[in-house]
DNA sequence: CGGGTTTGACCTGCGC
DNA sequence: GCGCAGGTCAAACCCG
């Protein structure tokens, strides 16, 4: 299993984490999931708000199966929410990406954690394409869009500093690898060490 | 020269 | 309907 598959992997199970494990690092993560059909998560878990601790790990929320989910961060008030964007092949953005009339909406798995880090991009072990940048409403910081670069994977990352805490960044996947990971991990290793504490817990 | 980045334009969704 | 915000495209540019 690679890194982000152990990620994935570690999201879709339904454990109760602890409210908080001691780390060094900041670390939230967030998912939600690609069954369109389930809106009812929507009211199911609550918001959350920045620690001032950076040695805190704690649960975001969860849905009605303990999965923690959110699929927006605000970065004006750093506060996760949810929202209906954010589709497989939507119509955002580029015609050619236009869903037919009729045709389901599919919406992709999409993860999104905090780390402290003093660099944008975490070495996570893909290599990523950036294809785009945009300045956010309320936060000095622009984000930046990736693509995997491997040929018939159609996973994408955003990143983007907070401008509340500069110190922190979000990092929000979308999508599931189809390929293994391209190159040593260590700096992702780190992280995913964190969360196999925070889920063996 | 190939691969990645920058950046302005363009598109859609949504709220008012 | 209009304006805004977010997401994507693609040409130009940069760099090893």
């Amino acid at each position: 299993m690679d890194n982000l598959a152990a990620i994935f992997h570690y999201a879709s199970s339904s454990i109760s984490p602890p409210t908080a494990v001691s780390s060094h690092l900041s670390l939230h993560m967030t998912n939600h999931y690609s069954d369109d059909a389930d809106h009812g998560y929507k009211n199911q878990y609550s918001s959350y708000e920045q620690s001032d601790d950076d040695h805190e790990l704690r649960l975001i929320g969860e849905n009605r199966n303990n999965v923690v989910v959110a699929d927006r961060i605000s970065p004006s008030t750093n506060s996760f929410s949810t929202g209906d964007g954010d589709y497989l092949n939507t119509s955002m953005g580029s015609p050619k990406l236009n869903v037919r009339k009729g045709e389901k909406k599919i919406r992709k798995a999409k993860f999104a954690f905090q780390t402290r880090s003093q660099v944008d991009i975490l070495d996570d072990g893909y290599r990523w394409r950036k294809y785009g940048q945009k300045a956010v409403k309320n936060n000095k910081f622009p984000r930046s869009y990736y693509r995997c670069t491997q040929q018939g994977c159609n996973v994408k990352k955003q990143v983007q500093r907070l401008s509340k805490d500069e110190g922190v960044v979000v990092t929000t996947y979308e999508g599931i690898h189809t390929h293994p990971v391209e190159k040593s991990t260590d700096n992702f290793e780190h992280i995913l060490t964190q969360m196999q504490i925070y889920s063996s817990c």
